[in-house]
Parts: structure tokens; C-alpha cells; sequence
DNA sequence: AACGCGGGGAT
DNA sequence: ATCCCAGCGTT
């Protein structure tokens, strides 16, 4: 057996039992891939059983307002995945009479689709041969066929685009490529991998060369930075707070906060009852100002790392955007802020 | 071509 | 600590 045969045989006796493999509408295929996406299946699972409860078709997920949609994504990070897919569910419920498109090149023009989950919808729902290529299959290639171009070279990833389609089987392409990954994922793990019950392991070009703790190649890595974040959690006695949308284009996006003050040192109490942030909601007002936390709760991000110190005011009167303190666990929040109302007991 | 974008799991 | 995860959009 080949390759390809060999991978898909490994597949029908080890898949794991998956909610979206149970389907092939495009709806319920496209919702998964774009959950899935820089997300391992046991972080994503629960929020694809939510969004397919709470938006059965793509309707109910055109007719949605963002602020729920965001709310229902919650912790799950990449918030523009969110953003995008509500764009998306609008445009194929409003512009394409509730039909997603029907091949790969028409796919790729949806907001949050590219070139990975434009070839899993079209390979699993339509049967179009685009092999898919994600972090599995590039571990897999690389070690079974001994490739230590940096997989996020620019000579990378066109060298794994040509080999995985070249390999694609063009019978059952929407398999195959699942197999690929569920291979990679469960078998071809990226440490420790057990090659001594892989299918693949007499033909492994890593097991034979001693390389497969080497392989795949990547390039360098970001490098994380410090920032302090210093939230003004504001409670008046007539129980309000402001909570405040982000907008711009970083981070959180559209996602509710507490009024921030961002640094690059840390800052004590007068720096903050000085600073115009807290000037714009405590005016001539009475206040009294403690701090929540003593040690900086460091949240962990990719390339940042924020050092978080959250700032409790109690006041009088607040002069804009209070809303009550009920009301904040309604809005879409980061985890950062998500913990931190969880800790703090509201009453 | 390089960078920004989250949060959690595994080691 | 460090790497990785069913990547994509922007600059």
C-alpha cells in the first residue's frame, strides 16, 4: 500500500468521533474549520456544540447581532474569526440566497476562508481534490519524507502545497484529508511520537535518519513583550460601573473592558488618580482607591505578556457611559477580564 | 515577506 | 519556559 492508502487505512480504525464529521453541509463543515482554526479540538469542541445549537443554519447566524455572536466566542481567542464569520454568514444569507459557494476558488473569497479551510470545505462537502495543508500535515510530510525546509519559509510552503496535493486521493479527497490530520494529530504528534506501532514506520525518512525530534524546520520565534495594564474598575453607590467598548484595531477587538490605563512601567496609585483616563469618570467627585491585586496578574498571550493590576473606585456619582453592575456580564470580554469577574465578587 | 492576533494543552 | 494548535488578514 501507498502513502495515501496507508494513511486513510490508519484513519477508519483510529478516527475519533467528532460532531462535524457526522455531516457534510457546508454550513456545519465551514463553522468547525473556522473554530478549528489555531485551536486543538478539545478547546474547540464545546464552542462548536454551542454555535450549532444556538445557529442551526447559517440564517440564524446571518440574523445574529455581533455582540452575541462575540459573547458566544468567549475564551476562545482569535476574536477576528468571530468578527469575520458573522460578516460571512450575512453575506451567504443576504447576497448568495443562503448557499455557500460550491467550489474552492469561490470559497476563498469569503471573509475568515483561505487557502486551508477553502480546500477542507470544498475537499469534505464537494469532493474537489485541493489537498489541505495545516500544522499536521506539515509535521507528517516533513518527517516521512525528510523535508527540512522551514516549513514558514516562503521555498516551504510551496514545496508542502505541491507534495500534499500530489499525494491527494482524488476518490475521496474530503477523507483523506481529514486522515492526514487526524494522522498527524494522533499519531505523528509533535513530541514523543510512538513510531514504534506508526503504520509509516517502515518507509519514515525521519525514524530512519534519527530526525524526528528535528523535524518540522520552523523559523525563529516572536519575541514576547511586556506591557502593564492597569484596569479602573469604577463602582458608584448606586451599584454602576463603565464598561467600554474597544475599538480600533489591536487586540480585542469590539470586546468590552473596564476603562484602561496602559503602561510600560508599572504605576502606583498616584499615577493613576493623576492620569486623564481617570480624570474622564472621577471629576471633582469623592473616591476611594485600592488596589485589587497586590501581585500583577500576568496574562500570557502569543508575543505579549500583560502585567495586569486592577484598581478598585468607589464613588459617588459617575459621569459617563456607567452601566450597572449587572449588566457587564452580558458584553463580550477578554479571558484577562472574564477571570478577573469571576474573582471579584460584584456584590 | 513579516507581523499581529488568544487562549489553553503538553512536556 | 517553550512549543504547538484543522490559519487569516493586513501592511
Amino acid at each position: 500500500m501507498n502513502f495515501t492508502g496507508i494513511i486513510t487505512d490508519w484513519y477508519t480504525k483510529n478516527k475519533r468521533d467528532l460532531p462535524w464529521r457526522k455531516t457534510n453541509k457546508p454550513y456545519n463543515i465551514w463553522l468547525s474549520e473556522i473554530i478549528l482554526q489555531q485551536t486543538q479540538i478539545k478547546q474547540g469542541l464545546p464552542y462548536y456544540e454551542v454555535f450549532v445549537k444556538k445557529f442551526p443554519t447559517v440564517k440564524h447566524l446571518a440574523l445574529a447581532k455581533e455582540e452575541e455572536v462575540l459573547k458566544l466566542w468567549q475564551g476562545l481567542g482569535y476574536y477576528s474569526r468571530a468578527r469575520n464569520m458573522h460578516k460571512t454568514a450575512k453575506f451567504v444569507w443576504n447576497d448568495l440566497n443562503g448557499i455557500f459557494p460550491l467550489d474552492y476558488k469561490s470559497l476563498l473569497t469569503l471573509k475568515g476562508v483561505g487557502e486551508y479551510t477553502a480546500s477542507a470545505i470544498a475537499s469534505i462537502c464537494f469532493n474537489e481534490p485541493k489537498a489541505v495543508v495545516d500544522g499536521n500535515v506539515y509535521r507528517v510530510l516533513s518527517r516521512f519524507f525528510g523535508i527540512d525546509t522551514p516549513i514558514n519559509s516562503t521555498e516551504g510552503l510551496k514545496t508542502f502545497k505541491l507534495l500534499a496535493q500530489s499525494l491527494i486521493n482524488n476518490d475521496h479527497p474530503g477523507i483523506y484529508n481529514q486522515a492526514l490530520m487526524e494522522f498527524g494529530a494522533l499519531q505523528c504528534k509533535p513530541q514523543n511520537p510512538d513510531c514504534s506501532v506508526c503504520p509509516l514506520n517502515s518507509a519514515c525518512a525521519a525514524l530512519k535518519n534519527n530526525q524526528v525530534k528535528e523535524l518540522p524546520v520552523k523559523l525563529k520565534k516572536t519575541k514576547i513583550q511586556i506591557r502593564h495594564f492597569n484596569y479602573l474598575v469604577f463602582i458608584s453607590s448606586n451599584r454602576q460601573s463603565v464598561f467600554e467598548k474597544r475599538t480600533g484595531n489591536g487586540i480585542w477587538q469590539n470586546l468590552y473592558q473596564f476603562p484602561l490605563i496602559e503602561s510600560l512601567h508599572v504605576l502606583n496609585e498616584k499615577d493613576i488618580t493623576k492620569h486623564e483616563v481617570f480624570a474622564t469618570h472621577v471629576q471633582n467627585n469623592a473616591f476611594e482607591i485600592s488596589l485589587y491585586n497586590e501581585k500583577p496578574i500576568i496574562h500570557k498571550l502569543t508575543h505579549r505578556h500583560l502585567h495586569t493590576h486592577f484598581w478598585i473606585i468607589e464613588t459617588n456619582q459617575l459621569s459617563k457611559n456607567a452601566v450597572s453592575l449587572e449588566d457587564i456580564l452580558k458584553y463580550p470580554t477578554p479571558q484577562l477580564i472574564s477571570n478577573f469577574l469571576d474573582s471579584f465578587n460584584l456584590k
